[in-house]
DNA sequence: AGCACGCCGACT
DNA sequence: GTCGGCGTGCTC
């Protein structure tokens, strides 16, 4: 007697193997179980799946046998299968390739032997541990920490916990898996950060509070062999606390009790290929479905959850927990002075009061960092003469002058040439760079600085932190570290620098030229703003001795702009208002749900002809009603038009209703495979749908 | 997606 | 006369 079983392997949404396919097998095996399969002449990875019905039919001549079942690894549990669902569904992709993009990339690729080998060194599940002594005795809580752990204990969640930089977020966070633990030692806690760069940092406080036994890590900078053993750890449950990045909201917990999704606000919870879940929003699903508590904290939320967090009887679905106090002696954020640019010599860097501000922190001994949002020299190479520009041949986009090695690399492309002697065009000599980048802000303030002397006597010491400086591996660590030793006086760097570190001896940040984000096409580009400068304002003044004299500086055109102005109180809740009534009067999220459908071609009008053939079959091919309440704009250019040789378009599609723009889009993705296919649209080499995409 | 098969240009 | 380009088609 054989058995049938659906079974998901790693096929895209579009292919004619979309859902489950269809084994025999002589043992039934339980929805879950790891398996190899088949599939013509490769074997692959696969998921035994809950129901055959999901599966289409096939003719039972062409149904193969089993190739092998992954011995040892308890089956996947139900509410894992469900959040794969969910998210396939949501996101419209193919719930094999979200099944098995969640699994670790060794499980694939080792043969079952090593992977049976690995099990047994690995070994069962340990036995709950005893409660490791902490080695760093947890300080009395503050009287907000209390309160919010109070609240905590009491409700349901989900919650959003909007505490000021600096005011112990962590510390709350480290209480409830403390508390969790206390009341049931098997449970488990996933703490999400945004970056890999901030999980040592996390890892090590956990580890000092709970013991390394039962904390593991998970992101995507671990080798595969460090992949697998967290992933298997938490999977077995010997792993009580899962500490990582968005795709540890995809590991299996089975006993799942707390969700901690940490500076909730940050874009890096929405990845941006494969599957393009939202870490964030799924973790609030997943808390629901598992019966797990969901914790999400920032200074700055996303005004999503913020409007989630807004009172019940408003229809909130969120709890808010508000931490305003700043912790000890710093309590209070640096005072917050912008400079008009407009009074300020013309196309100068840095103001001259602001060098000023930067000489005396020098002199006293104190640190600086200074912020632009932009790496490389310059950002673009300028002919007076004949006007060539620096253009990448292959992108809608200029190459940027790394001075360093007198390079033009394009940023999108990643094309590098040597800096021409002459104009490319004209012959002309006299090539100028245009704009700043960090590398350059870095050698102007040398200059600038050059004759100044430290309190000993020595010249001044700089650092630029950005991706550049930062590409071998532990080099961000040790450039940190050399920040944290004060062997650095004046650090200059992009957005990195602003998260998540402590800087304890900086008393002046300043923002060199944040204007482009008031202006900007991009509705969030606001909103982002507004949360990095609180954040970088955050880094300065935390040590309690110099949280005096501590200054956050902005050079800017607008000075009386109103998120400069909340910036000023630093006054989140309202900003946030501002920009909601905004949103609100503009019909924009969170008031209306987006989806994007995005195409890439050889040319801009197969590209866009595509989409336009997209939005027609919405017309025509779909039942009547099932467009009501959506809104289908036209093929546009993307923002970056062209990358790498490839153009690049999409449409908008909006709803006031998340349901009816979910029935549409599970209705609508269908008929775009068969346009893939079609004659006119030979030129169109993918698609992709965004489903509340960040960037449009 | 992979991976085959299949039919046309520059190399030993 | 072969190696290899990617166009088309199939995989439970």
């Amino acid at each position: 007697m054989t058995h049938c079983l659906p079974v998901l392997v790693q096929t895209p949404a579009y292919s004619a193997l979309a859902g489950p396919l269809r084994y025999h097998s002589a043992q039934p095996l339980p929805p879950g179980t790891l398996v190899r399969v088949p599939l013509g002449r490769r074997e692959l990875l696969g998921v035994v799946w809950d129901r055959l019905d999901e599966a289409a039919e096939v003719d039972p001549e062409h149904i193969r046998p089993l190739a092998g079942v992954l011995e040892g690894l308890a089956p996947l549990p139900a509410s894992w299968r469900q959040l794969v669902r969910f998210c396939a569904d949501y996101y419209q992709r193919s719930p094999g390739e979200v099944a098995l993009a969640a699994l670790p990339p060794s499980l694939r690729s080792l043969t079952p032997v090593q992977i049976a080998r690995r099990l047994r060194r690995q070994g069962a599940p340990a036995a709950a541990p005893p409660p490791a002594e902490p080695a760093s005795p947890p300080l009395e809580p503050t009287s907000d920490q209390r309160q919010v752990m109070a609240q905590l204990a009491e409700g349901d969640g989900p919650f959003l916990l909007f505490g000021a930089t600096g005011s112990g977020k962590t510390e709350v966070y480290l209480r409830c898996v403390e508390r969790l633990l206390a009341r049931d030692p098997q449970a488990q806690a996933l703490v999400m950060v945004p970056e890999i760069n901030l999980t040592p940092q996390l890892q090590a406080r956990f580890v000092a509070r709970f013991g390394a036994s039962i904390v593991v890590t998970l992101h995507s900078g671990m080798t595969p062999a460090q992949r697998l053993t967290s992933w298997l750890a938490a999977h077995q449950g010997s792993a009580r606390i899962l500490l990582g990045t968005r795709m540890a909201v995809l590991a299996p917990l089975a006993r799942l009790r707390l969700i901690v999704v940490d500076e909730e606000h940050d874009p890096s919870y929405k990845s941006q290929e494969g599957a393009r879940y939202s870490a964030r929003d799924l973790a609030v699903y997943r808390g629901r479905l598992e019966g797990a508590q969901v914790l999400l904290g920032s200074a700055t939320p996303s005004l999503e959850s913020w409007h989630h967090s807004r009172p019940a009887a408003e229809g909130g679905r969120y709890l808010r927990l508000d931490m305003p106090s700043r912790i000890g002696a710093a309590a209070a954020l640096p005072g917050v002075r912008r400079i008009d640019m407009n009074h300020q010599p013309r196309h100068c860097l840095i103001a001259p009061p602001l060098l000023q501000a930067i000489a005396e922190r020098v002199a006293r001994g104190e640190q600086s960092m200074l912020l632009l949002n932009r790496r490389g020299y310059a950002p673009v190479l300028h002919c007076g003469d004949c006007g060539w520009k620096s253009d990448c041949p292959h992108c809608s986009a200029y190459r940027v002058f790394h001075k360093v090695d007198r390079s033009l690399r394009c940023h999108h492309c990643g094309l590098a040439s040597a800096v021409p002697r002459s104009c490319p065009s004209c012959g002309n000599a006299d090539i100028a760079p245009v704009g700043r980048g960090t590398e350059r802000l870095e050698e102007h303030l040398g200059e600038q600085l050059a004759n100044l002397r430290r309190p000993e006597g020595g010249a001044v010491r700089m650092a630029r932190i950005d991706a550049d400086s930062t590409r071998a591996r532990g080099a961000l660590e040790q450039q940190l570290a050399q920040v944290h030793a004060g062997e650095v006086d004046v650090l200059v760097g992009t957005q990195m620098v602003a998260k998540g570190h402590d800087f304890r001896r900086i008393t002046l940040v300043a923002a060199i030229n944040p204007d482009g984000a008031l202006f900007s096409s991009d509705f969030r580009a606001p909103e982002r703003l507004f949360a990095l400068l609180m954040q970088a304002a955050g880094r300065a003044g935390r040590d309690a001795a110099l949280s005096r004299q501590a200054e956050m500086w902005v050079q800017t055109f607008h000075p009386q702009h109103p998120l400069f102005e909340a910036l000023r109180r630093y006054d989140y809740p309202g900003f946030a208002a501002r920009q909601l009534q905004e949103r609100a009067q503009a019909g924009m999220p969170p008031f209306a749900f987006q989806a994007l459908l995005r195409a890439e071609a050889g040319t801009q009008e197969s590209a866009q002809g595509f989409l336009e053939a997209a939005r027609a079959v919405a017309d025509t091919g779909l039942p009547h009603g099932q467009q009501a309440g959506i809104t289908l704009y036209p093929a546009v250019p993307m923002t970056l038009q062209r990358i790498a040789n490839v153009e690049r378009a999409q449409i908008l599609i909006e709803s006031a209703s998340r349901m009816a723009l979910q029935r549409f889009l599970a209705a609508w993705q269908p008929l775009l495979h068969g346009l893939h296919d079609r004659p006119g649209q030979r030129g169109v080499r993918r698609w992709v749908i965004d489903v509340d995409p960040l960037l449009i």
